[in-house]
DNA sequence: TTTGTTTTGTTAAACGATTAAGCATATATT
DNA sequence: AATATATGCTTAATCGTTTAACAAAACAAA
């Protein structure tokens, strides 16, 4: 007997699945399968056969089951891609161009954060392979190579993003770092900046170890005599208050810089900050150069100049390659260079061309 | 026989399914699955039995297959984020915070950006649902009721932030638009501002109306005549340009206002990037106040007033209560206010106490 | 010796799909 | 008339799990 409560019961709607279609038609659920995926022609169902079914299956708004299907197909059209921090702006734009993407071709897309922590990549790889992921995209954190390596061993495509792991053969997505901090400080250098401070992240990572090898190599070529304290390495763990302290340093009076080149975007954004506080004047007091767009500069009193790394190609092209490798499984791993600019306002001193 | 090729073909490496698991140890699939359950008991597995098993089990390196489990059990400990667009800093620490907590509790989480867009919204929906997500949590886009509503009506677990549905029996977890507005506004009248304007988006969402409301009592509650010039909507999809003539017109002499409030954020960074460029000064020339916090805040010479939103909050009550949902199919619907705070600062011309 | 209780398993159905193979019947070809 | 081909639909295996139901042996109790 129904008592009284269970007519308040939330009754579950059951799903519609392709039994309760061949059940109402009076078919085999083979006949229906055959129909909604049109192969009509392979399983050789009647004309009239297909209307009603067709017919049938949209009365019921039956959509198919997707957790079934990649049971038995074995590929689940979902990839992971794991970053550093997807609030940081420049993951987030990144991971939003390769949500686009990969939805347009019927992907989904599962995001994580490892926080730079070598566990937490550890852990979000095992979930998502857990989860049967079709592949990869990561952007690894320092010391991750095995996690990669093991990924590649396991014949999982994988395409990494941003930080090239020179020790791991697995295809990558990166810009020439050294090279657009070479061209950023040696812009610097003509504009007649001697004293030129460096503040990047304290990693092994390659493209943080690149970007800080462009620092002192032009320095070197335009025979400048390098001062190690400079060179400001901050820890990514407590990165506002070594920034703080770096950028102290950087412009107390008995090293005083005239210009500082922040490695990131986050780096920037606290250093700036600091500057502001201590009152100076950009580029009048200090000249500044950035590595990577952000949003916020537009609220600085002095228009950036930053070397632009296009995170939508990024984002594209990095699906682009893993989707050719999940196609085709004998993909040559492949390194694809993504070529930044160095977008030149007045944070150097100079006014810019285009202003003239 | 053997080619040469195939020797250099990438062998996929098969996944170890319980099947292999039993047939190395000799026994049934299904003790096997017991076992590693740990189910012992109700399996009544023998204790060397077990053993074996999962030493075994250790050997091959098995991870059980999720997919298989969800269809089995029919959840799939997954949960669906639609936010507008993930790339925006404040959906961004709301999808962070959530991810955080959410994966804590074993569930994975899916992300989409609707881009206030009807289409791609109900689009997103669609596929979340046809992967069997367990629950959803959804900031709704304009004209969407309908698509929750339908939810709702299939009894699947949602809660919806940011911006409340009046017209829809849901769970909501959100901040009191009207109260936030209406203290951010008194506080610039407090400071002697009158001619205050506000930039808004053009919707018809609560949380907007809410804000707009917010402002026009508590001008009318000062006894301040309200023009209506004084509040510019903008589209959302042309925000760049609209706010940028917003701007203009609001600082044109005629009706130059004394104060600018920005309903959300993005319009906030929009706004003050052109203040820069008009070359206005805040507080001297205009006074500011913000709604919801950026880091970009950071950069503007002078540190902003605004209405911070707890973000972090905000994921952690709404996926506790979709976990709740989730686990417990008669909960209620429950609106659940967060509660905001005014960070005064100096953009509205005065000096925070905490700094006198 | 027979019956009951534990202990230690196994079998088989189910979740919702896909798809090769089989089986009638009708029509075409020789 | 005998054989081949086409048409229309069903059966059953499979993907990797879970779990209720059954079975067989060992041991204890009557």
């Amino acid at each position: 007997m129904r008592s009284v409560s269970d007519l308040f019961k939330p009754t579950v709607k059951k799903k519609v699945s392709l039994k309760d279609i061949a059940n109402k038609v009076g078919v085999s659920i083979a006949l229906v399968s055959y129909t909604l995926n049109n192969k009509e022609k392979e399983g050789r169902v009647g004309k009239e056969m297909a209307k009603k079914i067709r017919q049938v299956a949209k009365e019921l708004q039956y959509r198919p089951n997707h957790i079934a299907k990649s049971l038995k197909s074995g590929n689940t059209q979902t990839i992971g891609v794991i970053v550093a921090d997807i609030s940081n702006p420049f993951f987030a734009h990144i991971a939003r161009a390769i949500e686009d993407v990969a939805n347009s071709k019927g992907y989904t897309v599962i995001f994580g954060s490892s926080d730079e922590n070598i566990e937490k990549s550890s852990d979000l790889i095992k979930v998502l392979q857990d989860r049967q992921v079709d592949g990869f995209i990561i952007a690894p954190s320092e010391g991750t190579e095995a996690q990669i390596q093991s990924l590649v061993d396991s014949n999982i495509p994988v395409v990494i993003i941003d930080r090239p792991l020179p020790a791991v053969p697995v295809s990558a997505v990166v810009t020439d770092n050294y090279q657009a901090v070479y061209g950023a400080i040696q812009h610097l250098i003509d504009l007649g900046n001697k004293k030129i401070g460096m503040l990047a992240i304290d990693t092994q990572l390659n493209h943080m170890k690149e970007r800080m090898r462009g620092y002192e190599e032009v320095l070197k070529n335009n025979g400048i005599a390098y001062d190690e304290k400079w060179l400001k390495k901050v820890k990514y763990e407590t990165i506002k208050e070594d920034v703080n302290a770096a950028i102290e340093e950087l412009s107390r009076s008995n090293i005083a810089v005239d210009a500082i080149m922040f490695a990131t975007n986050t780096l920037a954004i606290n250093g700036l900050r600091k500057i502001n506080q201590l009152n100076l004047k950009v580029p009048d007091d200090l000249r500044i150069i950035c590595f990577d767009e952000s949003e916020a500069f537009g609220l600085f009193y002095c228009p950036m100049t930053y070397v632009r790394q296009p995170v939508q190609e990024f984002g594209h092209t990095a699906f682009s390659m893993l989707f050719e490798q999940i196609e085709n499984d004998d993909t040559q791993m492949k390194e694809q260079m993504i070529k930044s600019e160095l977008v030149v306002h007045r944070s150097c001193g100079a006014v810019p061309k285009a202003e003239i």
